[in-house]
RNA sequence: CGGGGUGUAGCUCAGCCUGGCUAGAGCGCGUGGUUUGGGACCACGAAGUCGCAGGUUCGAAUCCUGUCACCCCGACCA
């Protein structure tokens, strides 16, 4: 079964192109590494951005959109950004281009720009220069502003979903009068929508903390992160949330007058979730049989394969199928699905095998699957898969169709505990303290959240790195305070910190 | 940008060293038939200017030169 997919033991990394492929998610296109998000991918992204975007609306922002392209100078004006991003940024020269016969087209020399402009990385500079016009008073304070587009960063190795030259993302940046309200916002973005939607829709557990100071983000004066940790024992950052202090305010001017009549520069946060959580979402719960799902970010909930040797027998089981179909389509909606209906599939690929077809859902990770034929409607009866649960064994048969639809609804609510149960047992069973340094070098090996006491200096993150290839990934909010001594170093720490090779 | 590699059918590749006549296989695709409760089989069929440009030769997928693209490994990263 499921010659398709390497397995996961054999080659992880290639296992996992396998699940992109085979689930048909995105494809590499013509352009060096820039994907082709295909229809199941994106929709898996457009559920993704439904829940995000709700959990933004309810803490009270608004959507709004910047231009693509930022004037060099732009981002000049905040020098940590511009030296961080400086390496990958993709610009833009001419405005025209010629077309000669004989001789094609080609880029007009005439048509150079006078100032280049730089494809968005990221879009705190443009977004702070257009602030600077609308905040004057406190009044105007705080600007809760968020934005669904694309940037470009032209990697040097890309990955598909995990690292492309250009991604889909959300920006969040907002501006307020003072330092406590914008670390407040920083700290709810990510405890409140970021940890959120991550544990309840993706069932990925992650760790909450800062980042140490040599992982922020350039331009920020702390970052703080979500991280989780995939199958093969590599972490991954699922989500920042920064917050920028005044850095942009100040290379932007953009100062407000107090309730005080003082003139102050605002703050600021940013942060940001792309299309890399599909990577972590395929690689936190898929198998070898392919993409699993969680219920509450599934583009199909329920697939339901109506079986028969002939005309006759198909009609039938059709017939009951779309029965079916109905009934899970018209229970009432609820927050669980976002108040939208259950999405129910009627599969009718007679010309293939059952058992082809069982696969090809499985492959696609489709979280219930249900089977009716003559045998069933006998028994006016169905059997119904669990995702979670591949092949054969999770099956369960001889379920009265009257009652499948509850069924079936209240199972998709389990699957989707029952895979955030799962990923969170793993995590934890790959989260260990370590004490001493031979302990470190030999741990990190076989992967996982290694907490280890750290002395708080950039070169010791740096030597770790180097020996092991281990970064500091989190300093996690709830990890408690106690004395101990470096792993490194042995000079004293407060504060245990998740080190973990990462992606 | 350094090191290695690959461009031949939609996909994966063989053929190239040692030039030769209609350029092959598997998968996929189409048609017909037998099948059908965990990835079926048979028959027939469609599909390639052999990455591109030169050169050598009676003759080039094959040899030579140039060029472009992509992949893998390193330095950088959501």
């Amino acid at each position: 079964m499921a010659e398709k997919i390497t397995p996961r033991a054999e080659d992880y990394s290639k296992w996992y192109l396998d699940i992109v492929k085979e689930a048909q998610l995105a494809d590499h296109s013509d352009v060096r590494g820039c994907m082709v998000i295909k229809p199941n991918g994106f929709a898996l992204w457009e559920k993704m951005q439904r829940a995000l975007d709700g959990l933004f609306k309810a803490t009270g922002h608004v959507n709004a959109y910047f231009p693509l392209f930022i004037p060099m100078s732009y981002l000049a004006k905040e020098e940590e950004m511009a030296e961080g991003f400086a390496k990958e940024c993709a610009v833009v020269t001419h405005h025209r281009l010629k077309a000669e016969k004989g001789r094609g087209l080609y880029v007009d020399p005439e048509a150079k720009l006078e100032e280049p402009l730089v494809v968005r990385p990221t879009s705190e500079t443009i977004i702070w220069k257009t602030y600077k016009n609308w905040i004057q008073s406190y009044r105007d304070l705080p600007i809760l502003v968020n934005q669904w587009c694309n940037v470009v960063r032209w990697e040097m190795r890309t990955r598909l979903f995990l690292r492309t030259a250009e991604f889909l993302w959300q920006e969040g940046h907002t501006a307020h009068a003072t330092r406590e309200e914008a670390e407040r916002e920083a700290h709810m973005i990510l405890m409140d929508c970021y940890r959120r939607f991550a544990e309840e829709w993706m069932a990925m557990p992650v760790l909450t903390g800062p980042k140490s100071e040599g992982q922020k983000f350039p331009g920020a004066i702390y970052t703080l992160c979500i991280e989780a940790l995939m199958q093969d024992g590599k972490a991954l950052q699922a989500g920042t949330s920064h917050f920028l202090g005044q850095n942009f305010a100040k290379a932007f001017d953009v100062q407000f007058l107090n309730d005080k009549q003082q003139l102050e520069y605002a703050w600021a946060t940013s942060w940001g979730v792309s299309t890399r959580l599909i990577g972590g979402l395929i690689m936190t719960h898929s198998d070898d049989n392919g993409l699993v799902c969680p219920p509450r970010l599934a583009p199909t909930h329920v697939v339901i394969c109506p079986l028969g040797k002939n005309e006759e027998e198909r009609r039938a089981a059709q017939a009951a199928a779309e029965q079916l179909a109905a009934a899970l389509r018209s229970l009432p909606r609820d927050e669980f699905f976002g108040y939208e209906p259950i999405n129910v599939k009627v599969d009718t690929m007679y010309d293939k095998q059952p058992g082809y077809r069982f696969a090809e859902y499985e492959l696609r990770g489709v979280p219930v699957r249900v089977e009716i034929g003559p045998k069933d409607l006998e028994k006016q009866a169905c059997v119904i898969g669990r995702r979670d649960r591949p092949g054969k064994e999770g099956k369960q048969v001889g379920i009265p169709l009257s009652s499948a639809p509850a069924l079936i609804r209240d199972l998709l609510v389990e699957i989707q505990q029952s895979l955030f149960q799962r990923a969170r047992e793993y995590r934890d069973r790959m989260t260990r303290a370590v004490d001493t340094w031979e302990q470190f070098k030999q741990e990190i090996e076989h992967g996982g959240f290694l907490m280890a006491h750290w002395d708080g200096t950039r070169e010791t993150e740096d030597r770790i790195q180097e020996e092991t290839g281990a970064t500091i990934r989190c300093i996690p909010f709830d990890q408690p305070e106690e004395a101990g001594q470096c792993v490194l170093t042995g000079r004293p720490s407060t504060k245990r910190v998740a080190f973990a090779r990462a992606y």
